[in-house]
DNA sequence: CTCCTTAGAAGACCGCCCAA
DNA sequence: TTGGGCGGTCTTCTAAGGAG
């Protein structure tokens, strides 16, 4: 692959010679796209407007040439005439059937149920003359809405919103009482009940319809905005010296695409051959990029091999972990034994450990940073995981709840980040002690006081070296040698490193 | 209904890095 | 040398749930 990058990637160290350290590989490349992926596509979708995007940011960083601007600007014009215009049709995924079923809050299970969800829904039985025998079920209703219900079938509306609703569940399971309230009437009209194959027949129909292209208006917009990219393909033609393959290429017709959209994957999972090339007639949206694309390249804790584009990395999952820690330890890092393959992420079908995260959204040591809006967002949640495995996988997970419970009962996510924290400024002070010992006579001491002292307003400079990136037990050696470096110049020879545990807070030299 | 607790989001803070 | 951008860490705020 051209344009390999070495760069370090979490705990590994990669370059282009192979792995380093541990078993994680991060690659950062240009990939050559194949022709098959240079078929243009037959509709405008989100997608494309996103390569276009893609492309646009790589024309820009590489014009030179006012000519280019200008061409940039009539490409970006277009993107949001295309845009304005409501000629965008939604991605059509293979899910759309499915998600316009469930658009319809009907009664039947819904198709993609999910026992995760079992926690904040419940289900109305119903079995009664008004439901014909089917059930509802009812999600993300609030704590004011159960209150609410419970007090119209008159019962105890006390307790947690858990309680509530095993009563609403079992107060609907009594057909007689269900069938002699007006509330249970009021529930069933407003979900009106529709047979599975009628709901999936409607959304089908629904989808056959978003698909059908529009009305005449719409059409024009098409054409002219068909116009418009010729027209500028046009003039990248001519303009371009020594990139002529590299103009974008896009038709736009209101048709719907036939099949789902071609994956930008190049995944090479071990004693597996990479995926044959896929017709061109599967594509669903592609864009004549530039003659390379940006590509990361992560080697799982299988040796899978992923490669993958921005496009295919997608928001970062609202999932959270406050009352499931030993779930994030199995969610955290493939390479131990804890992992689970649980799919919180995923690239192209692939749980991705969230110890990938960081690098995957944001890591601009491997090239332009990716999402890094997205990653702002998350990187203080990030960040806490990452501390809170540290700690759990310094000992057994028994030592961990040992650590973190009161009176037999574990603490809450956030006592424990609090904790932890306090674990910090304690190993920052008996780091700063410990240095202070080593050097007392040293006539610079005062100052490495001052700035070894947490709780005082130069702590800050204290935990800048954790700040800086550097792992717990680096930080300590930074900070142990800050102190050394104000208080005599040589650090003794004896110290090799030191080893932090938050539940054994020693200094190991 | 009110108060307390908790989780999560957002952004502030500060040092490091790097290009000009 | 300097200033802007970035990354890591911490703090504050808000919304929702729990409990009396």
């Amino acid at each position: 692959m051209a344009g390999l990058t070495c760069c370090h990637f979490g705990r590994s160290h990669i370059c282009d010679k192979g792995l380093l350290t541990e078993n994680r590989w991060f690659k950062v490349t240009r990939k050559e796209l194949s022709p098959t992926k240079l078929i243009c596509e037959p509709t405008v979708s989100l997608f494309t407007l996103k390569q276009i995007g893609a492309c646009l940011a790589w024309l820009v960083s590489e014009a030179t040439h006012p000519c280019w601007l200008a061409v940039i600007f009539g490409l970006l014009t277009a993107a949001l005439l295309v845009f304005c215009t409501g000629m965008v049709s939604p991605q059509v995924k293979a899910m759309d059937v499915d998600q316009d079923v469930d658009s319809m809050d009907v009664n039947d299970p819904p198709l993609n149920s999910n026992s995760n969800d079992e926690g904040n829904a419940f289900r109305f039985q119903a079995r009664s003359s008004m439901g014909s025998g089917r059930s509802i079920t009812c999600e993300c209703i609030s704590r004011s809405m159960l209150q609410e219900w419970c007090k119209s079938f008159a019962i105890l509306h006390s307790g947690n919103m858990k309680t509530m609703r095993e009563r609403l569940a079992k107060f609907s399971g009594d057909s007689d009482a269900w069938d002699s309230s007006s509330q249970a009437k009021k529930i069933v009209e407003s979900h009106p009940y529709v047979p599975l194959a009628a709901q999936k027949l409607a959304a089908e129909k629904a989808l056959a319809k978003r698909m059908a292209g529009g009305n005449l208006a719409l059409q024009e917009n098409l054409k002219l905005t068909n116009a418009h990219i010729e027209e500028l393909n046009h003039c990248l033609s001519h303009m371009s010296t020594g990139m002529a393959s590299d103009c974008i290429s896009i038709s736009l017709t209101a048709t719907p695409p036939s099949a789902p959209p071609l994956p930008s994957e190049h995944v090479t999972a071990p004693n597996e051959q990479p995926h044959p090339a896929t017709s061109a007639a599967q594509i669903s949206t592609s864009v004549a990029t530039p003659s390379s694309a940006l590509t990361r390249t992560i080697i799982l804790g299988d040796r899978t091999e992923l490669t993958f584009t921005e496009a295919d990395v997608g928001s970062p999952s609202l999932t959270g972990f406050a009352d499931d820690i030993a779930g994030l330890n199995r969610m955290w890092d493939d390479t131990t034994p804890n992992w689970g393959g649980t799919l919180v992420l995923e690239i192209k079908g692939h749980p991705i450990p969230i110890v990938y995260w960081k690098d995957i959204y944001m890591n601009s040591n491997c090239g332009s940073p990716w999402k890094l809006r997205q990653w702002h967002s998350m990187k203080s949640k990030w960040f806490n995981w990452k501390v809170i495995m540290h700690c759990y996988h310094q000992g057994i997970h028994t030592q961990f709840w040992d650590e973190f419970s009161h009176n037999g009962e574990q603490l809450c996510i956030t006592k424990i980040i609090q904790q932890l924290s306090e674990l910090r400024k304690d190993e920052d002070q008996a780091t700063a002690e410990c240095a202070r010992a080593d050097h007392p006579s040293h006539k610079s001491c005062v100052e490495a006081n001052d700035i070894l002292t947490p709780g005082t307003d130069n702590h800050h400079i204290e935990t800048s070296g954790f700040r800086k990136g550097m792992g717990q037990s680096q930080y300590q050696e930074d900070c142990y040698k800050r102190a050394v470096l104000y208080s005599a110049p040589p650090i003794p020879a004896g110290i090799q490193s030191f080893h932090w545990n938050p539940l054994n807070s020693s200094k190991v030299m």
